[in-house]
DNA sequence: CCTCCACTGGAAACCTAGGCTC
DNA sequence: GAGCCTAGGTTTCCAGTGGAGG
């Protein structure tokens, strides 16, 4: 170590020193970040009063220890299911208390959860049971559940979010299960099932016996209107910012941006924070319009970023060879350029017919495009190409040490 | 109207990691 | 520790298919 050196590493420690100190020193723009955080609840729910009213009607048994009827909730993204849902819950959760009733509250997101088991694992944790990672069968963790329920006469209530990719995904075993497990729970003990579905249609793909038990009561979200955007986003900034820290003319931007996509609170709040957080890096003082579009490029990227980075092995190298080709490659000629890649890495290659779904998943994942095209007697495949934008698919896969070999 | 390409995508078999029982 | 079981990922097999060119 030279003295160069110690010079660099002091000029690091300043740098590092004055983003700390700009932390530490009060905000120009956040007041309490948290108000923006996907996670929070708010004191006052704005434009959902009905939705709250009758959830709280069809709970409100609980109170007496008596079993609700099973809600479903409908409603596209960012339309306030899972913040009201959690929202009332939280308040039956206090009362509850108070008037001495001992009620269990578990929430599985099935999109997280990813697989029956992990969903019924989570269950599990709420009641205080362990489940291994794997090695046991549903019916057998299923049962495990139930018979603690039965055994310490429990009353549950059990919000499963998203529940539309549960059944999408696995034809719904487990709710079938859930559905039906009251009849073999004595009294006091009982599940009651929240249901939260993203899907309008999902209930097509249901077996009519479990629809009917869990469609007891159905509760509809509409998404919000541009100027009710607006009004949830000024309540926010109230909260979160300091005062003139933000004009209006953003907030109507990210009201608006976020409304010519279905109405989406969440979107809505994400470019919000974004935006404030982009402002204040650049110590601006007010957050305006130019934030609020760059929060939505960073977004966006971010999103890529981190769907390329924890993708598989296998869904990388086909990623790669897809951001290399040129053209609108089909699943032939991705595949064969694919097995190159793996000859060099020396990687057993996958077939062909698991490569096409591995396009599938990346199509539904929004990274490439990859429709199903004829071309008469030139046969009929994938006309594939890359959405997300090429760099900050690289960047994403550049974090992957055997893909790194590849790129040069 | 028929053919025939280059696949698609369903179904079932197979493999592996890990837990369970005895 | 052997032998069994399951979930989840993959391979194997193959009938099915939209449409340009005949």
């Amino acid at each position: 170590m030279g003295e160069g050196s110690d010079l660099n590493a002091k000029q690091n420690n300043d740098i590092i020193d004055s983003i700390f100190n700009n932390t530490l020193s009060k905000s120009n723009i956040f007041k309490d970040r948290n108000v923006l955080r996907n996670e929070y609840i708010p004191d006052n729910i704005q434009f959902r009063n009905a939705q709250m009213t009758s959830i709280a009607q069809i709970t409100a048994p609980l109170l007496i220890g008596h079993k609700p009827s099973n809600i479903l909730l409908y409603g596209k993204t960012g339309t306030g299911k899972t913040v009201v849902t959690k929202f009332v819950l939280k308040r039956l959760q206090e009362r509850a208390s108070n008037v001495g009733n001992q009620l269990d509250f578990a929430y599985v997101n099935a999109r997280n959860a990813s697989t029956e088991y992990r969903i019924l694992v989570e269950l599990a944790s709420t009641l205080n049971i362990q489940l291994p990672f794997t090695g046991l069968s549903i019916s057998e963790a299923f049962s495990r559940i139930l018979q603690t329920i039965k055994e310490k006469k429990r009353m549950v209530v059990f919000t499963i979010d998203e529940i539309d990719f549960l059944v999408r995904n696995f034809e719904a075993n487990i709710l079938y299960e859930l559905t039906r497990a009251n009849e073999n729970l004595p009294a006091p003990s009982f599940i009651s099932l929240i249901g939260i579905s993203n899907d309008l249609q999902f209930k097509e793909a249901l077996d009519p016996r479990t629809l009917s038990s869990l469609n007891e009561e159905e509760i509809v979200f509409t998404p919000y209107t541009v100027e009710e955007l607006q009004q949830i986003l000024t309540q926010r900034a109230k909260l979160a910012f300091n005062e003139n820290a933000i004009n209006q003319s953003a907030i109507n931007l990210c009201a608006a941006l976020a409304g010519a996509e279905h109405g989406d609170a969440r979107r809505a709040v994400d470019l919000l924070r974004v935006a404030a957080e982009l402002a204040e890096r650049e110590g601006a003082s007010i957050i305006e319009d130019v934030h609020v579009r760059s929060a939505t490029k960073s977004i966006e990227q971010d999103r890529v970023f981190e769907a390329t980075r924890s993708l598989p092995l296998h869904a990388k190298i086909v990623l790669y060879t897809i951001s290399r080709a040129n053209e609108w490659p089909s699943t032939g000629s991705i595949y064969s350029q694919y097995s190159q890649f793996c000859k060099r890495l020396g990687i057993e290659q996958l077939t062909q017919r698991r490569i096409s779904s591995i396009l599938n998943e990346l199509d539904t994942f929004g990274l490439i495009s990859a429709p199903v095209i004829s071309q008469g007697r030139l046969g009929r495949s994938k006309k594939i190409h890359l959405i997300a934008l090429v760099d900050t698919v690289i960047a994403g896969l550049k974090e992957d040490n055997v893909i790194r070999q590849i790129i040069n």
